[in-house]
DNA sequence: CGCTGCGTTGAGCTTCTTCAACGATCGTGG
DNA sequence: CCACGATCGTTGAAGAAGCTCAACGCAGCG
């Protein structure tokens, strides 16, 4: 009965999403009975800008950036969600077009919910009604930790931010590694590569010769409350 | 009877805001006695980055901004708010302190409503909770509109986009009344007053020369879905 | 009348982007 | 196994956009 399985593994999915772990089980059921698996390979399109929002993906696996483009075509990347974070949630809220690209950075898998099923779950039960609240503040603090960023901050600023971000979120104290190509980094912080670059070769350099650090001005790193990315 | 009076008066600002006009006439009450009315003249802070956010107002009267500080002091207008609409509200809703700044733009009247308020409201009451969510997406969709111009768009751009807007809003298609002093709309475009002049400057020399309107490339309109400002 | 707040204008400069070239790494197919 | 192209990152030179600083005009108002 492949029917039967792909029903259990989707199950197995809604049941290990933070979101809605806390769901009784019928209510699970009935989730994974409306929702379906979609899968990405990297640099898939996840959803366009304008994109009617009769639904919401859930990531199970993988990392899904949602971004602007500029007439232009330049990207700024608003969000990198991971597993267990929502897309295209508000669109799906009100039923209105999305208002930004999505697009898988690695290959990833969601769950996909149509409207239906978030109006339903939010009428009936307001335990998920409010998690979900949370989540759109949560998303409301990170989009204006991001217009501070590039309002209020110069590039080696907003870098400095995301590398102690980094820093903070792996633990190794020093070592850090990256968890996107510079390309995308660029990207997330306003820039462009280049600039990423450039930033970083003048600190190597400085910190070869004397400087302390990246820099000296004492005070340079945001003031932002860290919710952004 | 002052007491009863000063009651009255905030019953009957409590039934005039959109939000909480479909409330029963009890629930109105209650808000009521908890809420208190609070004056702000031109120029006063209403409240502080990093406040704790142990309640929310909402603006009766007046206009009220909402903005980050940088370290150097330079000002991001994130928010204008004028009667009907809520501040601080995600910090309430969460119990975190505040993450941006308030000031009052004009002598502004605001009703605070304590953290309990709301939290009573959002779970009894789930008409509200939804109408509390809508607000939240509206909320996210400027942010994200203001990232897009801030990083997309040009100064020109962001400008020309802030100027169809007063025109939409105003009707009287052709001729512009200002909402702002030009300074904060520089604060609200990331931009300074000096820039929005010699904008402004270019283009009526270049209309009165022979160019047809601000500039002749044809796309430098925003793409954005015009919820920001 | 002079002051204060607001807007404008000019000159110089900083930051960042653009464009181009180049090096390294990696996976693929010959 | 190696050559090849693709992707990614680095670097340089030149240019554009916008900011800083300073001066000035102009209105409203004490």
């Amino acid at each position: 009965m492949p029917e039967r399985i792909k029903d259990s593994s989707t199950r197995a999915d809604v049941r290990r999403i933070p979101l809605l772990e806390k769901l009784s089980g019928e209510e699970q059921d009935d989730l994974a009975a409306l929702s379906s698996p979609r899968r990405f390979s990297k640099g898939d399109v996840v959803f366009t800008e304008g994109d009617p929002g009769d639904g919401f993906h859930i990531v199970i696996e993988g990392r899904i950036k949602v971004y602007k483009l500029s007439v232009q075509g330049k990207e700024q990347i608003l969000h990198v969600w991971g597993p267990g974070e929502m897309l295209g949630e508000v669109a799906a809220l009100q039923g209105i077009r999305l208002p930004a690209h999505a697009a898988a950075l690695e290959a990833s898998r969601t769950l996909f919910l149509p409207r239906a099923g978030l109006l339903a779950l939010i009428a009936k039960n307001p335990d998920f009604a409010l998690r979900f609240m949370a989540v759109l503040a949560r998303r409301l603090r990170s989009l204006a930790d991001l217009v501070e960023a590039l309002s209020l901050q110069e590039v080696p600023s907003r870098l400095a931010t995301y590398l102690l971000l980094l820093d903070s979120r792996q633990g190794n104290r020093g070592r850090i590694e990256w968890d996107l190509p510079k390309a995308d980094i660029a990207r997330l912080l306003g820039t462009i590569p280049e600039t990423i670059s450039r930033t970083l070769g003048r600190w190597t350099r400085k910190r070869s010769q004397r400087g302390t650090g990246p820099g000296r001005c004492g005070s340079w790193i945001g003031t932002g409350s860290g919710n952004w990315p």
